[in-house]
DNA sequence: GCGACAG
DNA sequence: ATCTTGTCGC
């Protein structure tokens, strides 16, 4: 697929004030509520046979389950990133698809998206399947100007995203993130350092997976909105996803990918 | 000057 | 993100 907003295609030659003020216009056509054609509920459930001929026979359109991608990057070299996009369709694996695209630009807290957002693209580009929704790995709506990668991605493709992220790049917990329980989420609230309304919840920390005795025990992830989701049905989708890992099943297998990807790659 | 930050 | 074997604990 190709971007529906030329205009937002992250340019790394811009100066670091045109980049933070093409964020802030993506942030104004950025979509946090929902808008998008995914069931949480159904997402990622295989469905049998059985069930499958029944629901064809019942309705009258196509109800096929919705189309989830995974997008996932690795690096060949400094200048040099491997986009890795894994799309999943009622539980099971439909398409797989790499770029490799220069990365212009270091890694810049805040500015993800302008060193990674080219690779991203020409890996969309390649893909044959008509995603509903894809999964980025970074900040959507948690980020200064409410524009990381998945809403900046998002948004030029006007596709519904999610960003699920390792680590908290700004905002505030409302309540201590660890010692949860699978299945918690705790609300990250915006702060000074962030654009939106001091306490508005940009996102939350979810416990997709845990260890149940003292010793060990695994963070959770960071998950916000990036383009036509709320931050609540994104947390849904992640927690839906997730089948006994710490990833969701689209990023878990596009990290797999992009490692593959990389190694395939001179 | 202090703080501080996705991948 | 990446460099990387063994190893601690379920």
């Amino acid at each position: 697929m190709e971007p529906v907003h030329p205009e937002f295609v992250p340019d790394a030659s811009l100066s670091r004030e045109e980049m933070e003020a093409l964020q802030r216009d993506i942030a104004e056509q950025a979509v946090f509520t929902d808008d998008l054609p995914v069931d949480p509920e159904s997402v990622c459930h295989t469905r049998d046979a059985g069930q499958q001929r029944l629901d064809e026979t019942e309705s009258t359109g196509s109800d096929e389950p919705p189309t989830v991608v995974g997008v996932d990057q690795a690096f060949l070299d400094d200048d040099r990133a491997v986009s890795a996009l894994v799309a999943m369709r009622g539980g099971e694996v439909v398409e797989r698809v790499h770029a490799v695209a220069p990365t212009e630009i270091p890694y810049i807290p805040g500015l993800l998206s302008f060193r990674e957002g080219g690779a991203i693209l020409a890996g969309f580009r390649e893909l044959t399947v008509e995603p509903d929704l894809a999964f980025f790995d970074g900040s959507g709506r948690i980020h200064f100007r409410e524009a990381g990668l998945a809403t900046h991605v998002g948004v030029t493709l006007d596709l519904p995203s999610v960003g699920v992220a390792k680590n908290l790049l700004c905002g505030t917990p409302r309540a201590p993130t660890d010692g949860l329980v699978e299945g918690d989420r705790v609300p990250i609230e915006s702060n000074q350092k962030v654009t939106a309304p001091d306490g508005t919840v940009i996102g939350y920390a979810v416990q997709t997976r845990q260890y149940d005795s003292p010793n060990r025990h695994v963070n959770p992830l960071i998950v916000s909105a990036g383009h036509r989701v709320s931050a609540e049905t994104a947390a849904d989708l992640v927690l839906a996803c997730s089948a006994g890992y710490k990833l969701p099943e689209p990023t878990r297998l596009a990290d797999k990918y992009a490692d593959e990807a990389k190694a395939t790659v001179t």
